[in-house]
RNA sequence: GCGGGUGUGGUGUAGCCUGGUAUCACAUUAGCUUGCCAAGCUAAUUACUCGGGUUCAAAUCCCGGCACCCGCACCA
């Protein structure tokens, strides 16, 4: 099996990605693309924007990484991303605190780190390595913490994934999508993890590329009206219970597998693109995550994994997050991210309402009057006082503050709080992947032979241009046909130097699909030789043709 | 973050134990040559991870930082 460490000296040598910041002797967790890095990279992400927004129609939002500490408090990450190590005085083994008061506290992991120093000193805890003393628990974010703004400012973090933008202004993209679900949104853009100890290359940097998308659902009908073809999609699933089958995501959604037709939709749009994009699909599994594994609000939850030199990899994490982050943000700024749903005929009910009155309640609640009186609205009649829950307290509200309203009530429809499905790409693993999986390392004339075969449309560049010899006619004809091919919108490399042969085997080792030889009948016979990088046959092309017949092999071939 | 290992041109390496001009190959550049799959000749460019110490002298010995690898922990 291919190693990383032939995978990273390739990357370096050609210019695929190395360490940044080396001159200053490195930072750990970062990396530069380079220029056949850069423009592979770009690749898959337009390939991913082809698949997402033109085939399935969904609007894409550009947002920006810094933002203020109300988002991740609301998203969840201050609280879920902040850890608390504690260090034990003898062997200098760091542990997380909550971890080691597991079963010994009711729910470790919500204790702040004055009640978790508590908690450990109370059951006597002791490095369960060594037995030594243990040190009052430091905390560790894993987000970023920036200033926004002069002087004491206002904290900000940088983002941990893209996604959250899409909830933010989930109203205004309703708005845009006409107020009608489904719909999806995306992005692409770099996230950011201050990781502890980060390790595997590009597999887990402290800045990175995402590609996400969140698919906004009615709860009750998650169905997308995508391809249908997809359904029929193989998959290979490995589920809670450790059961691995290969079936259609039409099937496994039938069987109750995949938890839902949606869910299975999307599961099957990834491996697409993923194949496409160069992954081996022998080399791909959807895996479930276990219960304890999934987050608490997540209805399902499978990653698409690549088989590495790593192991099993996470490429991409396909899940049902339900109507949590919605939730999460109206609870938190107020905003009322509803989508009213009209039913097929208005009803008629007899109602009681609680209807607030704001002049009474202004002065006693003041910035949180107008939570009560959504509360209040929201509440039954009460039998005796009104207790309401605001931002987790519970209030008794005066009978004065409220009026109770009953009659007659035309309602036309409900307004609810729209489900998620968040297919989340980690793009730099997938590059990675489609790297390992496509570089092969074979044998010619006894020699080493390395073939990058990558999808044409994937590959860095597309076209070599080498005359024949090193003569100046042919290098004057060379370059015209370079300024064709260029202007047909074609990556195109020229390449002079050293024999014909080795600049076949450089242009191999890049992935380059096709190579355009100019010889002297190029002078008079107007034609050229057209190479394929997988079966070095060729082909003569008249140069007039060539622009166009390049562009067409490039469109069949990327599918 | 803890423990162990490693760090030499762009890449892969020899030299380190036993201190004294840094080895070789590939790659790269230029010229010649070359009529289709890493041919040849000539020349050129490029390295001891960084900082400190010991020594007349450090790639080599010692201390520290950084990076990478392996294990542990971490990986919403």
């Amino acid at each position: 099996m291919m190693d990383a460490e032939t995978v990273h000296s390739f990357a370096k040598r050609r210019g695929f990605y190395w360490p940044s910041y080396e001159i200053y002797g490195g930072s750990a967790g970062f990396y530069d693309y380079g220029p056949l890095g850069s423009a592979l990279l770009h690749n898959l992400m337009e390939h991913w924007r082809r698949l997402y927004i033109i085939r399935e129609g969904m609007y894409e939002i550009d947002s920006p990484s810094i933002g203020p500490e109300d988002v991740f408090k609301a998203s969840g990450h201050l609280g879920e991303f902040t850890d608390y190590l504690t260090t034990c005085q003898g062997c200098k083994a760091g542990h997380r605190a909550d971890h080691l008061l597991e079963g010994l506290e009711k729910n470790p992991d919500a204790l702040e780190a004055d009640e978790l120093w508590t908690a450990l000193k109370e059951h006597g805890v002791k490095c369960p390595r060594c037995g030594g003393e243990l040190t009052e628990p430091e905390p560790f974010n894993l987000m970023f913490g920036t200033g926004i703004g002069a002087g004491k400012g206002k904290k900000g973090y940088l983002r941990p994934e893209t996604a959250q933008a899409m909830f933010v202004a989930f109203s205004n993209l309703s708005q845009q999508a006409r107020k009608k679900l489904p719909f999806g949104v995306v992005q692409i853009g770099k996230g950011y993890r201050n990781e502890i100890s980060p390790r595997q290359g590009l597999l887990r940097q402290r800045e990175f590329h995402m590609a996400e998308a969140e698919i906004f659902f009615h709860p009750d009908e998650k169905r997308w009206e995508g391809d249908e073809e997809l359904m029929r999609t193989q998959l290979k699933l490995v589920d809670q219970n450790g059961e691995d089958r290969a079936m259609a995501a039409g099937e496994a959604t039938d069987k109750g597998i995949i938890r839902g037709e949606a869910l299975a939709y999307f599961m099957a749009l990834t491996q697409q693109f993923l194949v496409d994009v160069g992954v081996d699909p022998t080399r791909l599994r959807f895996r479930q995550h276990l219960q304890d594994e999934m987050a608490h609000y997540a209805a399902d939850c499978w990653d698409a994994e690549a088989l590495l030199s790593y192991g099993w990899t996470e490429l991409v994490g396909v899940a049902d997050r339900g109507s949590y982050d919605l939730s999460q943000h109206i609870a938190h700024s107020g905003e009322d991210m509803g989508v009213f749903i009209a039913y097929p005929e208005p009803r008629k009910e007899h109602r009681i309402r609680l209807v607030p009155d704001l002049k009474k309640l202004g002065p006693l609640y003041r910035g949180k009057a107008k939570m009560v009186a959504r509360a209040i609205e929201d509440a039954a009649p009460p039998e005796g006082e009104l207790m309401v829950e605001v931002d987790g307290e519970t209030i008794a509200v005066p009978d004065t503050c409220y009026v109770k309203e009953e009659g007659e009530v035309v309602i036309s429809g409900e307004r609810i709080v729209p489900h998620v499905i968040e297919p989340s790409y980690g793009l730099d693993r997938v590059f990675y992947t489609v790297l390992e999986h496509n570089l092969d390392i074979g044998e010619k004339g006894g020699e080493e032979y390395r073939v990058l075969r990558l999808p044409p449309d994937v590959a860095p560049v597309q076209v070599g241009i080498f005359p024949l010899m090193t003569k100046p006619e042919l290098e004057t004809v060379a370059k015209e046909v370079m300024t064709v091919l260029r202007k047909s919108g074609l990556a195109t490399t020229y390449d002079g130097s050293g024999s014909i042969g080795r600049r076949y085997a450089r242009a191999d080792e890049v992935g380059i699909p096709w190579c355009v030889t100019i010889d002297y009948e190029s002078l008079d016979g107007k034609d050229v030789t057209v190479r394929d990088r997988d079966t070095a046959e060729q082909v003569r092309i008249p140069i007039a043709e060539l622009g166009e017949h390049l562009c067409s092999l490039l469109r069949t071939r990327s599918g």
